[in-house]
This record gives C-alpha cells, structure tokens and sequence, in this order.
RNA sequence: GGUCCCAUCGUCUAAUGGUUAGACAUCACCCUUUCACGGUGGUAAUAUGGGUUCGAGUCCCGUUGGGAUCACCA
C-alpha cells in the first residue's frame, strides 16, 4: 500500500517528558504513517506558554530519535499565532465565535451549582446574550472577554477506526473556549488549524479525546477544512486498575537507563490491547506491515512495568547479532554463548569485562579451586574442554553437584550465575583460569 | 450528576446464538553433574439478576464495578 497523501502527526505539549502513554501515541500514529506509505510530521502544541519547558520539548525529542521514531517535518503551533488570529476573525464574523465575560472563579461557581442540582455542567452560553451595552459595561470594569466557539446544533457523527460509529449530541458538550482572557489560544482551534493547513489525514489519539473530537469536526466543518479519519485509542490503565499517576511519570529515559530496549518498548506497546500475541518484534517496519486498527479491543489494557521489564528479557535473548554489533564489540561466537544469560543488552559489557579484564576472584573452597588449577588441561580449548576438566576435578575431590559447580563458577567469573561454563571457560582462556582458580586476580 | 465507553484464566485477547481457545506470567517435569537458557505438560476465566431462545460468553433490560469527558490543560 503507498499513498503519498497521507500524513499523520504527532503533537505533544512540552508540559512533561515522554511517558508511555505519550510514546503509544506516537508509535500508533508513526506506525499508520509507515504502513499507509504516508508522512509522520511532528508538532509541538506549546500554547500552553506557561507549562510549556524548552527541556521537556528537547526531552520528547530525545525519546522520539531513540525509538527511531523519525518526522519528516515539523511544527510549532506559538510561531503560528497570525494564522490562528486570520482563522479565529473568519469564524467571528460568521458568528461561530463569540465573546464571554465570565471569570474563571464564576465559571467554577457554576460548574459547581450545576453539579450539586444533578445537572451536566454546561455553559449556559450567556455570552451570547449579552447586549452591546452589556459588553461595554463589562469593559468598563475592566474585564476583558474570553472567547467560545459555538456549537452548532444536532448530532455530530463520525466513524472511528477503533470505536465504530460516535454520536454526540450537541446539547451535552459545552461551548468550548478557545482564545483565553489574555487573547491566547487553548488547543482546539489552534490543532484544527493545523490539521487542516498540513493536511494531515488520520487523527490517532487517545479516548480522552472523542468528546473534543465531536466539537473540533464542526470547526473543521466551519473553517471548510477537511474533517480527517480519527482512531481513539482506549486509555491504558496502571496495574491497580486506575489511570494510575505512576504511568505518567513512567518515562521513556528511565525505561531505557534500565535497559529496556526500543523495540521492546514498541513491540509491547503496539500489541498490549489488541488480539495478537505480544511478540518481540525487531524492526519498526515490521511492526508497521502487522498494524491493523480492527485489532485493537475496546477495553482498557492493563500496562504493567514489570511484564515490560519481563517481555525485554525475551526480546534481548533473540536479538539479530547485526543489531548487537552495531552497538557492542563482541563476535558472534560471543555472543552465541552469553545471550540467553543476559537481561539487558548491556549486561554484554559484563560478561565481556569478565572474559576480558581483570577480576578479583570470589574463593568458597580453596582446596577444591586450587586443586581445579592444577588440573587444567594446556590450550587448546574448546567446548568439550570444561568437561574433561570437571570430571577430573569431580574425581579429585569427591565434590559433586552444587557444590562442584558454584565454587568453580565463583572463582571463574565472581558471579553467581551467568552462560554454561563449558561456553565460558575457553572464553576466559587458561592463563585467567587458572589465576582465577588460584584466588589471584586476574 | 449528564453523556460516552468497557466487563471471559493473574494479564492481553479468541469464540456466524451451538464442546470457552490461544499467548504471556505461574507451577511441574525433561535437558543441563550448577544458576540460567531451552523443550514438554498442568492449574486457571465468561461480574451479577432477569428476559428472548431448543440452546446465551455472544442478543435485550436492570444491577454492580471500572474508565473517559463535562478546564481561560492538552
């Protein structure tokens, strides 16, 4: 499937670091983008001055490179103030935005008095009953207006890729403010603009936002843009059950100081929820080929961190070697022989330092290692070496089992666990081995 | 409270109205003379009450529970 037309975006707020739920977006999104052959395009929605951080814009961008989720193009919804502005006096002028001299404080009265009479609290658009003299009044009090977009009445529909046909009823959304007291603009408007201008074409967010959806078609609608295809993803949930606050501080660089691979990180969040086995997958563009929104329940997955930590392991143990050189100095053989002992990729560095580099020996028994060195047979070695070697030491010493094994092991590599020792031993080499065995470092 | 969404093993899901299936985790066994890796097998679920039907996980109504939204956040 190709087609050029296609374009998608990603527009996160700069207001925190990239979490898993932000990162699930923007897989979801980049993921249709590559499956569809279209174009994945990065916005950053930083009207929210106050919140908005250089440090955390800088933060998602780091998160995005590392996941190689790469943007052919860009945006930054505060360089595109005059645009908005244009926009927002067509819309003035057609009477779809109007003016409201509500305070804050007296919005959040109301809200209050409406929740307590059983009722939705929805603004009673008195802005727009306000008289011309009424307005100046406010003026000369020296209020300034804020403005709301006005819901046209009736049902808005649209067909969700993941939630089937939507239907909402004007008469339960409120009036969505759109430029603030200080002549800003909140997101709703500005993102619609956006979309219409980039042409972007699939809308991929989370299902907190079908109720924004319902009142944005009609400003698509207003504005004469064409309304794209949205897909709401249903909301992860943490382990507990709720949204919890620990998933949004669970961040894509703290996953990664932990060694939980990209991929895993893509492959987990791309299947968790959806009918398909949560499976290593090794590259993005496979991930991409197996995208498919029919596949994705509407029930709220759990996401839990350590089933990730888990699923990371699995991934690690099978990942290509291509992909494990680029990143380490290991052969092949190498790391043939650790893989399947190791939890993160870097513990490659270890087990590499242990067969390379110096290292102070653990000693549990010193007869049974010391007479071990003794034995040693001269180089070459290879794999059937560990086990005539161990057979001779069983025999020397009586020892057997546990007892055998942990102080060799011990002695050879300071761990407690680790790859099969007949693989290990002719890595280390009999020179280190039998200083090893001997309590001397080596 | 209004609106919308959801409810099957611990977890993620499958099941044209017709024997509840698979994956991950867990447990056991096998392989390893060790820890692991790997292989094989087992335990384990339809929230609840009605209705429709020869037959309901599936359709309808209620209950309970969970989530989203109703911001001068995005």
């Amino acid at each position: 499937m190709s087609n050029g037309n296609i374009k998608v975006r990603f527009a996160p707020s700069p207001t925190g670091f990239m979490h898993i739920g932000n990162t699930r977006t923007a897989l979801f999104n980049w993921l249709l983008a590559k499956k569809l052959g279209g174009k994945f395009m990065l916005r950053i929605d930083d009207t929210d001055t106050l919140r908005s951080k250089k440090e955390y814009e800088d933060a998602i961008r780091e998160a995005l490179v590392w996941l190689k989720l790469d943007w052919s193009e860009e945006a930054r919804q505060s360089a595109r103030k005059e645009r908005y502005e244009e926009v927002a006096q067509k819309l003035m002028a057609k009477g779809r935005i109007y003016a409201c001299y509500e305070t804050p404080e007296e919005l959040e009265f109301m809200r209050k008095r409406l929740l307590n009479k059983g009722l939705p609290p929805i603004y009673d658009r008195s802005g727009l009953k306000l008289t011309q003299a009424q307005k100046e009044e406010y003026e000369r009090q020296g209020r300034r207006p804020h403005y709301r977009f006005k819901l046209e009445d009736g049902e808005i529909v649209w067909n969700d890729l993941v939630r089937g046909e939507c239907r909402y009823s004007e008469k339960n959304l409120s009036d969505p403010v759109i430029i603030r007291e200080d002549g800003s603009f909140l997101y709703h408007l500005p993102s619609v603009i956006d979309d219409v201008d980039f042409g972007i074409t699939h809308i991929v967010r989370g299902e907190d936002h079908v109720t924004n959806t319902a009142a944005q078609i009609q400003m698509f609608e207003a504005i004469g843009g064409k309304v794209p295809s949205f897909a709401h993803l249903p909301l992860l949930t943490g382990k507990e059950g709720k949204l919890s606050k620990r998933l949004g501080s669970l961040g894509v660089r703290e996953l990664r100081a932990e060694g939980v691979e990209a991929m895993a990180i893509c492959s987990f969040l791309a299947k968790l929820g959806t009918s398909e086995a949560i499976e290593p997958y090794y590259s993005l563009e496979e991930l991409a080929q197996s995208l498919d929104f029919s596949k994705i329940g509407r029930s709220q997955p759990k996401f839990d961190e350590a089933e990730l930590k888990h699923f990371n392991t699995r991934l690690v143990h099978n990942l290509p070697y291509a992909e494990v050189k680029s990143r380490y100095e290991i052969s092949e053989n190498f790391w043939q022989a650790i893989k399947g002992n190791i939890k993160i990729a870097d513990d490659i560095k270890l087990w590499k330092s242990i067969c390379q580099d110096e290292l102070s020996p653990k000693i549990e028994d010193s007869e049974l290692t010391n007479k071990g060195a003794e034995l040693l047979p001269q180089e070459p070695w290879n794999e059937e070496t560990f086990g005539t070697w161990i057979k001779a030491l069983k025999e020397a010493s009586g020892k057997n089992g546990k007892e055998l094994y942990h102080p060799v092991r011990l002695a050879l590599t300071g761990m407690n666990d680790g790859p099969e020792l007949k693989v290990l031993l002719p890595l280390i080499g009999r020179l280190k081995a039998e200083k090893r065995l001997k309590g001397q470092k080596a």
